[in-house]
DNA sequence: AAGTGGTCTAGACCACGTT
DNA sequence: ACGTGGTCTAGACCACTTG
């Protein structure tokens, strides 16, 4: 008897280390103050730089911390909201492109397409821009069959407009949504200005038409760091858990 | 002249490594499979351990992967729809425990609570539990302004359940949520038998009454490893982005 | 040129689960 | 006892930004 005990098992150094920095940035650090570097830092610790990374690394996950290459470890602005609007009005959109082609398969598994031929669909790509800033990505898909009437002769810019107009304008009688988390690729990465693997909040919309048919699906980038996805009225200002 | 060209920066190793791994995941594996161990995939590849690491934490984050200690690394099911109802009706939720005391700032402030003397709040605290195991958090925050009438003499049990039933009673009007990325303290971690750091879905909901006044606060952390939540009607069923 | 964070290495030891 | 993933180290070099 006796090895049953709790053993007492210390948490890692690095869980340690996160649990001083918040306390520290807290209450000595303001938005946008720079912490002292990554060596001075793990020395000031007595721990290996690696380790110090790893709590940072928590911190960046957590929207606590911003890194940027060449310049420091600063504090962040507290996340932006973002809503999540049911009928979106006057929204900041940079169009990015627009195209017509089969879609992929997941796409068309949520459209409900089942037939073996691969299903048309206009694509409209464009990022969601907030403080003058990328803050989303957005990939809309909206089968031809529902919207068959836009002119292929327009240039791409206007075809997008046109696309979106007439999506506007369809029936949709609800829309049901998910959001998980993901990691940006080589594309939505690039939209945002920011490197591949940045961690992202994946939003898929749902549009839905009379008797439940699904006229089209939205899937959306958010980046994890400075945003927070706001459903409803207004964002809720609360930052720390129970 | 010349310096100027896109300088063809090579991705990092633990990007590409990610990039060829979802290749052979989605191609040569299937759900509950069991990868080869971490040591031999870096000889494989050519790469330390710590970069394959890397790799692998890209892969877990985005719940493709799971990793156990003294296991293995297996690939992930799908993620677990979280249907975020707006009128919950039959639920599997374990209560944890109820207290009555000052609301934390942050929630105070949701509740527009702007006295100077802390308010008192009902505190109760629950577990989400879907197929068996624990998938989040929930503690939900009443002013004892809005319920007053919660007999002090009951058991704890017993008390959460009336302060639940109170809850429902309310004249809600309307939720507003906001979600969010976060990393589960102590606290949430071992409730989701967890070691502390994952990353979670913070879930805050403001239940409002009548002019838009706060009647209470909830704040649930979901595994975001596990966990893909939903508004609305069911789950759409999509992985892949874009 | 100097300072910052980002990547990568090679190796060690620990905690956990199975045999 | 053995094999697994988890943590930690000490050091190197690269990419980016600023004086």
């Amino acid at each position: 008897m006796g090895t049953t005990a709790t053993a007492a098992v210390p948490e890692p150094k690095y869980w340690q280390l996160r649990t001083v920095l918040v306390r520290t940035i807290d209450e000595e650090f303001h938005t946008g103050e720079v912490l002292p570097n990554e060596r001075d830092l793990a020395a000031r610790f007595g721990v290996a730089r690696a380790t110090l990374r790893q709590a940072l690394d928590q911190l960046e996950l957590e929207g606590r911390l911003v890194r940027r290459r060449g310049i420091g470890t600063l504090i962040a602005a507290p996340r932006m909201g973002i809503p999540v609007a049911e009928a979106s009005s006057r929204d900041t959109w940079r169009i990015v492109d627009c195209g017509i082609g089969a879609a992929p398969a997941a796409v068309a598994a949520a459209l409900g397409i089942t037939g073996d031929e691969p299903a048309e669909v206009h694509t409209v790509r464009r990022v969601r821009m907030m403080a003058g800033q990328a803050v989303g990505t957005e990939t809309l898909f909206v089968p031809a069959a529902v919207m068959p009437h836009v002119p292929g002769f327009l240039a791409e810019s206007s075809r997008a407009r046109a696309v979106l107009k007439q999506f506007q304008a369809l029936p949709i009688e609800g829309e049901s949504r998910a959001v998980e988390l993901g990691v940006a690729e080589e594309e939505q990465a690039r939209l945002l200005e920011r490197p591949p693997g940045i961690p992202v909040l994946v939003l898929t919309t749902r549009y839905a038409g009379d008797a439940g048919k699904t006229l089209a699906v939205a899937i959306s980038t958010y980046r994890a760091d400075t945003c927070k996805l706001t459903f409803g009225d207004a964002g809720v200002e609360v930052r720390a858990a129970s």
